[in-house]
RNA sequence: GGCCCGUUCGUCUAGCGGUUUAGGACGCCGCCCUCUCAAGGCGGAGAUCACCGGUUCGAAUCCGGUACGGGCUACCA
């Protein structure tokens, strides 16, 4: 590989606006958008619309931010422009007219007067003879040229259908995935490239706007990878030289079928809203599928930009696994440092859960500090803070208990000796910090001659509610002197 | 029906003819740490490389077939 060749490097993507972005479609993304990266080579995004029925202009918008979200910036397309513009295919609808226009005079497609009607029937029948060949039976690719205009200028139906050269042989698909993938010309029947109502279908479409475009490489999903010899017959007949493809397999639902909602979330958004980094996301969906060394499973967005490449991509389908993506997510949580967990995470899920009022802070920036270092061991996604800190928001009387927490840990023996203990050994601990409340709460269990856990979970239990929190230095430091206080106070009532 | 693609631990994968008793990660199990829950440390179980043949001194790796899964075969994309 060259890298001046690989300088001129033009991927696109150009997902249909029929849909929310779902998982499959953020990996073909994120592979395009590595891919350019690591050649140095432009990104383009193509809004491919051209289905005027199903694409609305709320779903471009859904797909341009999970975009944004997912962090893959690309160098021409919607709102950036481009000098290879338009980038909707609904704007470039003449471009397509004009190219099959040009195929028709040059010979290399025809008009085809043949009803929907008629086809259906023939297909039939060819299905009912069990004829291996069951496709377009090339009936109007011999009227006279000069007869087929007329026909046309009469105002008779037509469509365009692209002419497969009969000594065409194989056809080789160059495939970065999976190699060479040879298919016989004799296969593929003379398709339709323009609807009778004026419009191209999708294999036409596409194959003129990436000649248009310049694209050097078509990375796609596996499911294109039978109508890419249609395609290159296309390429060939515009002229234009045949790209390198790579097509990737699908994603798969944890049952091995196609990934649904009855799998779960599809959607990008849906992913960012359940509270998973942009980051981590990236990172697993890129190594589904892809592999820098089989050791790595957590990989910066800089090592993918740098690293990625087609000849490590594998050819068989990936399921998607949840419980991975939580914990490369909980990976990216943990390496963040405490100021950043509180701005990036922690802040925005309190005021999100309307537990912090927007736009001020209920504390000292300190003190969100040590929540979150309390709190990033534990956090998978980051709404688990919501949970986790809600002690912390709620008024001493209010305090709900747990009553398994209460039955195990307070209504038993010592509790209520434990809680006065911790009362008195708390009362004018100074300073109030983690440090020094766990100094101050250590002597207890051996002067009651209880265990720890037996000392350290009622107070725990009466402060928090229930009997998991972080560490009893961290969990009453947050809380302050004066709720512990009166919590331990309150809960006295609960033992017996 | 025809054509095309795929098949390594439950999952994602490493592996490009000998260095493999098939490596890593998630998950699972156990131990340690420990006031709970996590995190962390250590260890373990888990794959006759879909199957059957062939090539070779030697195959997960090359070839052929079979099975199973998927795709395309539309005036869908």
């Amino acid at each position: 590989m060259s890298n001046n060749k690989n300088a001129q490097v033009r991927v696109r993507f150009a997902p249909s606006p029929t849909g929310k972005l779902h998982v499959g479609g953020a990996r073909t993304a994120i592979y395009n958008w590595a891919f350019a990266r690591a050649n140095g080579g432009t990104f383009i995004l193509r809004i491919d619309d051209t289905d005027p029925t199903r694409s609305t202009e709320e779903n471009t918008q859904v797909i341009l931010r999970a975009m944004q979200w997912l962090g893959l910036d690309w160098d021409e397309g919607p709102e950036v422009g481009g000098a290879y513009g338009p980038y909707f295919q609904t704007e470039r609808m003449g471009l397509y007219r004009e190219a099959a226009e040009r195929l028709v005079a040059e010979g290399k497609a025809y008009y085809c007067f043949c009803s929907p009607e008629k086809l259906a029937a023939d297909r039939e029948e060819a299905a009912k003879r069990h004829d291996s060949f069951q496709g377009y039976r090339r009936t109007c690719r011999n009227i006279d040229p000069s007869e087929a205009q007329a026909r046309v200028d009469a105002g008779e139906p037509y469509t365009i259908r692209i002419k497969v050269p009969d000594d065409r042989g194989d056809v080789i698909v160059p495939d970065a995935v999976h190699g060479n993938v040879t298919f016989n010309a004799k296969e593929l029947d003379d398709f339709i490239i323009f609807r009778s109502d004026g419009t191209p279908t999708y294999n036409f479409a596409t194959v003129v706007d990436d000649a248009a475009m310049g694209i050097t490489h078509i990375i796609r999903g596996d499911d294109h990878l039978s109508n890419t010899p249609r395609q290159v017959v296309v390429y060939e007949a515009l002229g234009a030289p045949t790209p390198t493809f790579a097509h990737i397999s699908m994603i798969l639902g944890s049952d091995g079928k196609k990934l649904s909602k009855r799998h779960g979330a599809t959607s990008v958004e849906e992913y960012r809203d359940a509270g998973y980094l942009s980051d981590a996301f990236v990172n697993y969906l890129a190594l589904l599928g892809w592999a820098p060394d089989g050791e790595s499973t957590v990989i910066s967005r800089e090592r993918l930009a740098s690293e990625f490449s087609l000849d490590h991509v594998s050819k068989n389908p990936a399921i998607m696994d949840p419980k991975k993506l939580d914990f490369i997510n909980a990976e990216y949580l943990r390496a963040m440092s405490d100021e950043q967990f509180a701005d990036e995470v922690l802040v925005p899920q309190l005021h999100a859960a309307d537990l912090e009022p927007v736009g001020e802070c209920t504390h000292e920036a300190s003190w969100y500090d040590l929540l979150s270092a309390a709190l990033k061991p534990r956090t998978t996604l980051s709404s688990d803070v919501v949970d986790q800190a809600r002690y912390l928001y709620t008024a001493d009387d209010e305090l709900e208990y747990d009553q398994k927490a209460v039955k195990k840990w307070l209504a038993k023996q010592g509790a209520r000796e434990a809680l006065v203990a911790a009362k008195g050994a708390l009362a004018t601990l100074e300073p109030w910090t983690p440090q020094a409340i766990e100094e101050a709460l250590d002597p207890i269990p051996e002067q009651l001659g209880l265990g720890k856990g037996k000392v350290f979970q009622p107070i725990r239990v009466a402060c928090v509610g229930r009997a998991v929190s972080p560490g009893i230095g961290d969990t009453l430091a947050l809380l302050g002197r004066d709720h512990t206080l009166a919590r331990i106070e309150r809960a006295m009532e609960l033992t017996i």
